[in-house]
DNA sequence: AATTTATATGCAACAAATTGCATATATCTA
DNA sequence: TAGATATATGCAATTTGTTGCATATAAATT
């Protein structure tokens, strides 16, 4: 299992409560990783009982009380043993290509609206990693370093829907052509 | 759910067993849909208690028998509906990115070859793409005909398996240099 | 002769993810 | 002022997927 890691990992720098995971999730690694509120509160819940992380509850005046997390030594023993195990190619289940591969069964608008809508969210993506790599790039080197791994792992979102979007316009070509 | 769809798709054009449908989805979906023959058992099974399949025994001499699964009126009534309903933007969890974005608290030697045994799977699924694509395009373009979708799938492939290798080059470039 | 790979199917236990429900306050927007 | 969005947390039921086990034959390889 790896949303456990995933959370240890999000924790591990700075500690936070179960909904400020869910905003880091949204935020830094949600082209990667995606998890919804319900996963990481359990989550979150079994790993205080496993003793990899601890909380603390903090009452706030205006809004609901924050349970506030934070990586216990054993957490941090767990999530280094991970990182040196090798974990396997990610497994990919595309639903989107298993409509394509029968697309003889429908209207070939079917697929051409079905491609449109993606191509909507994939580059709306493609911009938002883009907008954050120009704020990485405008800092000064010193400043960029703590951030260059997290960036190696925005160029992976980059490539990927780059990839994603020159692949769409083949599938238009040929959508168009028939 | 979709490995359902996945399934009726495959057994839509051609009858077969759940053996044939494990074959299928290494041959053929392989990169964009994975299944174990635990989870084809038991959704045949389910699929036929439904009623969108149905199956004939078929005694082998030297074999062990085989169920041979084909689509019911239902059945395709089932994914014909789902081709025309929308599926969401495929969701990623890629523990290795997680791996990365936390690569601090390893030795950089760790992430080299955990990159390094990534690299050797995609760069072989690329090949393997690569030499499907060669045997399509050298058919004649009537035959080429009925192919024309599942080749826009392998087209998805090969382009996902460029753009990761790409990557690749980029982390690598980072990761000598430090 | 023994081992591995391929053919062929399946159950059971467990882990993980999804969907739906539930609550409560604050702020922002139409 | 009503509704939407954001903050903040959680349970329960169901669906899906993984891991381990189990069986049986045949062909190919070492």
């Amino acid at each position: 299992m790896s949303l456990k890691h995933a959370i240890l990992t999000l924790l591990e720098t700075e500690e936070g409560s179960g909904y400020d995971i869910l905003k880091r999730f949204k935020q830094r690694l949600g082209f990667f990783w995606n998890a919804s509120h319900q996963q990481i509160y359990l989550q979150l819940k079994n790993m205080n009982t496993e003793g990899l992380i601890e909380f603390e509850h903090e009452a706030q005046q205006t809004k609901p009380n924050r349970k506030v997390y934070k990586v216990t030594p054993l957490g941090k023993k767990t999530l280094i043993q991970w990182m040196e195990t090798s974990v396997k190619v990610d497994k990919v289940n595309d639903a989107l290509l298993v409509k394509l591969y029968a697309g003889h069964l429908v209207d070939i608008e079917v697929l051409r609206q079905e491609i449109q809508q993606h191509t909507v969210i994939h580059q709306r993506m493609l911009d938002t990693f883009l907008a954050l790599e120009k704020n990485y790039l405008a800092l000064k080197s010193t400043d960029q370093a703590p951030y260059q791994l997290p960036y190696l792992t925005l160029r992976r979102g980059i490539l990927g829907e780059q990839a994603w979007l020159a692949w769409a316009n083949e599938v238009n070509l040929y959508l168009k052509a028939n």
